[in-house]
DNA sequence: TAAGGGGGTATTGTATACAATTATACACCA
DNA sequence: TGGTGTATAATTGTATACAATACCCCCTTA
């Protein structure tokens, strides 16, 4: 039997209040306050404050005695994330290779195929969640809850900036034609080749989100 | 004015619960209740019911209608966080390196003596929490939040598993004087060679603690 | 005897009431 | 006029009361 796990009121509240911030709906430096959290959301306080030590945690915002600070993503943050990834998505999609089903090959795939099908209909919005999806799928089938703990709020803070990225669309043309190789040295469980696929991947994307492309 | 921010309640409750339970105070799968950590703690449900939450994004515990599930940190969990520490906590000495202040050498340095004089003292607790101290402030000199939040968890998963390592006399001499060759890297601001002796430093601990040394 | 349903209990999930702390504005004094 | 102290208001921090849910045990019945 399938466990139809409920989602509590504290998770949902964290999910829509992370993705708002990560999406810059809020100003780096504005003040919120519970309450008005409480009026917004039509929920007390108690799930709210729950969801808010999660994002302190995250280092996106912070409770102050005068109300809720917005961090946000800076621009330096953005640098030290790709600095990071560069150094272990690699090995994320090298474990994934070497211990996928065929049953989650075949989630990559649909993914895959749907950013392809949406890039040449240049759908910014659905090419960016199927690109998430595609970089999200292989932290969760490399096997590892640390791999997937340690990159997972990376790859979210990046989605700000993400979006400038796949509306230009020769780069939107780039990225799927990487992920397809990605995909294909998974698929074939050629692990080293996936990794150097994958490191080449994130550094083309924070070379073009970076705004550090050789001319 | 140096502002003394009092420590709220579910902060404390979430140092002590994640020491306990990365020290191994309970077993992984074994439950506890909300309840009875307000008996034991003294503290209400709230504050408590934050730090699970913090605890649970951690995924060392769960929180189920059963009650609270311990998890902890599995040996598996170790070999990827130390594959993840090889690839990136040289990037953290690298930038230490490069941005450290006069004042900061000189706490870093003072808590390399203390090391140092523990190990002389054969004295095992003392050592390990100035081995960790070592670590934890290069993440927190190194200048990024975002490194910071990185390594930390890591680092801190380790725990357990790093006392039995410092109780062996010859590896806690071996790591103070790796740590020595670090700290003098960082002293004299050459990044790369920090970085080169951090890497090597984290291989080494890492042999060691899962037991792959080559005899 | 085995399978299915129903009630009771223990637990988490949520809302609200109360306490404490902090910042701010303002008055007062040097 | 500047600084300092105090009172007040707004906010977070904590405790408690209430709701909902899942699980377990037992009873019933085919």
């Amino acid at each position: 039997m399938l466990e139809h796990k409920t989602i509590s009121l504290a998770e949902q509240v964290f999910d829509r209040l992370e993705n708002e911030i990560l999406t810059g709906k809020y100003q780096r430096g504005e003040i919120l306050t519970e309450m008005k959290m409480v009026s917004d959301l039509g929920v007390s306080r108690t799930p709210i404050r729950e969801a808010l030590r999660r994002l302190e945690q995250e280092h996106i915002i912070e409770m102050t005695p005068k109300g809720i600070l917005i961090l946000g993503v800076t621009e330096q943050d953005l640098e030290d994330i790709f600095a990071i990834r560069i150094r272990i998505e690699g090995f994320s999609s090298y474990n994934c290779a070497k211990r996928i089903t065929d049953e989650e090959l075949a989630e990559l795939r649909e993914t895959l195929e749907l950013q392809e099908f949406y890039v040449t209909k240049q759908d910014p919005d659905r090419i960016k969640t199927m690109d998430s999806k595609f970089h999200q799928l292989i932290y969760r089938f490399c096997g590892s809850s640390v791999i997937y703990d340690t990159l997972m709020p990376l790859h979210k803070k990046v989605q700000k900036y993400r979006k400038a990225s796949v509306e230009n669309n020769t780069r939107a043309q780039q990225s799927a034609r990487e992920h397809r190789a990605i995909y294909e040295a998974i698929a074939a469980h050629d692990a080293e080749l996936a990794e150097k696929y994958t490191v080449e991947h994130i550094i083309n994307a924070s070379n073009h989100i970076l705004k550090k492309e050789v001319h």
